[in-house]
DNA sequence: TCCCATCTGTGACAATCTTCACAGAATATG
DNA sequence: CATATTCTGTGAAGATTGTCACAGATGGGA
């Protein structure tokens, strides 16, 4: 240390660093990189590595680092996840958002496209959406100004959804509009599957009650399959993925 | 249009931005810049001039657009306003978790009380728990082993709760083994109360399927009154506190 | 229709953040 | 004390972000 005698150099390890910045963080809620090196003593490299190696305890975004967000937890898990195509989901509710009337009654699907939509809704006209998914409501309760109904019935962690005969018999006392579903797979032959059984009663029963059907899904949805069929490509008034609206010609298929 | 019918041009302007901006980040906490654009179908120069017209309305850091804290957690909204005994209600439920037996069907209310209960509630053996709560809802579903049976309706977003015929009638197939309400205030002579309405016919039906009632409350809540009536004292099988049982005396009033 | 004010997109440049490899320092171990 | 291991700082290259000026697009009024 270029023989600067006096100058005495405290050293300060990992656990301990992380501690110091944790409690800043506490303070302040926000800490720029360099502001960090500096008040640790330092480099901006050491610090990167202090928070690599403890994902879980900070939020680091764009050379900031952010005080842990207290629980934000398995809520939205299931996007997380599956958002390989997370921009032609986002996309095609965008444009199937357009095609909501003020007023309506929308049934909305469940799985990792629609949740997407719910951004989209309009706020400032009165609407009624019919949920069956955890992970849709938490969403939906979180907009001003939606009636939120919420189809129960038994819980399925893997698809954070309900189910049930209850469910089923709730909606024969619904009027729905407009039902906006997804999908897992689109063909012609083999029609509109999912992956989950237990959801076909609830879209089928949906797309009974419905005057519209929409199915929204990304377009790598087209020309495949899933175990579970629910409906024919032809019951849907109108097919939309990130690209528009599918060709009429398809619906005659299957 | 490439020949895709109805493929109609979405033109949204800044106030009509921002608002699907908040409504993105109420769901997802953060968004990217570059995502943020995509969405809104405009330049990330727009998005960055929108962000900059409305400075008090979100954070901006490094290439990412957070929601304002308060927004971030919405989901336990209520405990955090409301957690003035959280301890009390805390070490309340932790006796009340002693009550359940292995194979339960429990009923469990809503409130800011018995949202602690469920982190006390056992893993290892099988145990059913009937909800019309998000709140509880969202908790339940995160914890592993344990089915979950939310009763569905209409949302009431001050209380987070459903409500409907629906719910009620789907109790009527339900066996309970114990139901653990919680309650507002509890009066000798005024009996044991609530805040919202809507949650009396609920709180009834499941007092009147089960075998075992259990009230459980802080002691703040002794001798207070709220507006809406729902059980006399003598109702239930235990009154738990964080103190403990109730005296068994109490329960000859009301 | 024209003009004006405003809004929006683009490209260029500067500033910053990210990652990596390497070398020196600190620490542990025998 | 020597060695091995881990930790830390540095600098450079590439990617990303921030800022700015300018030009085209849009949307009212006159």
């Amino acid at each position: 240390m270029g023989g600067l005698l006096g100058l005495r150099k405290v050293k300060v390890k990992k656990p301990e660093r992380l501690a110091m910045l944790a409690a800043q963080l506490k303070a302040e809620g926000v800490l720029h990189l360099k502001q960090a090196a500096e008040r640790l003593g330092v480099s901006e490299m050491t610090v990167r590595r202090d928070l690599a190696a403890a994902p879980d305890t900070f939020h680091y975004l764009g050379g900031y680092i952010l005080a842990p967000q207290t629980e934000r937890d398995g809520l939205y898990r299931l996007d997380k996840e599956n958002d390989e195509h997370a921009e032609a989901k986002d996309a095609a509710c965008r444009r199937v958002a357009a095609l909501i009337a003020p007023g309506d009654t929308i049934f909305l699907d469940c799985g990792t496209t629609t949740p997407h939509l719910i951004a989209y809704l309009p706020t400032e006209v009165p609407l009624t959406v019919v949920c069956y998914s955890l992970n849709i409501a938490n969403r939906l309760a979180q907009r001003p100004n939606i009636r939120m109904i919420l189809l129960g019935g038994l819980f399925h962690p893997a698809a954070q959804t309900f189910s049930g005969d209850e469910a089923i018999h709730a909606m024969e006392h619904l009027r729905i509009n407009h039902a906006i579903l997804s999908a897992g797979g689109v063909h012609d032959q083999q029609g509109v599957t999912c992956s989950n059984f237990n959801e076909v009663p609830i879209k089928q029963i949906a797309m009974q009650r419905a005057l519209r059907k929409t199915l929204v899904i990304d377009s790598s949805k087209l020309r495949t399959v899933r175990p579970a069929f629910f409906a024919k490509i032809s019951q849907f008034d109108e097919i939309v993925t990130e690209n528009g609206l599918l060709p009429r010609a398809s619906h005659q298929g299957a």
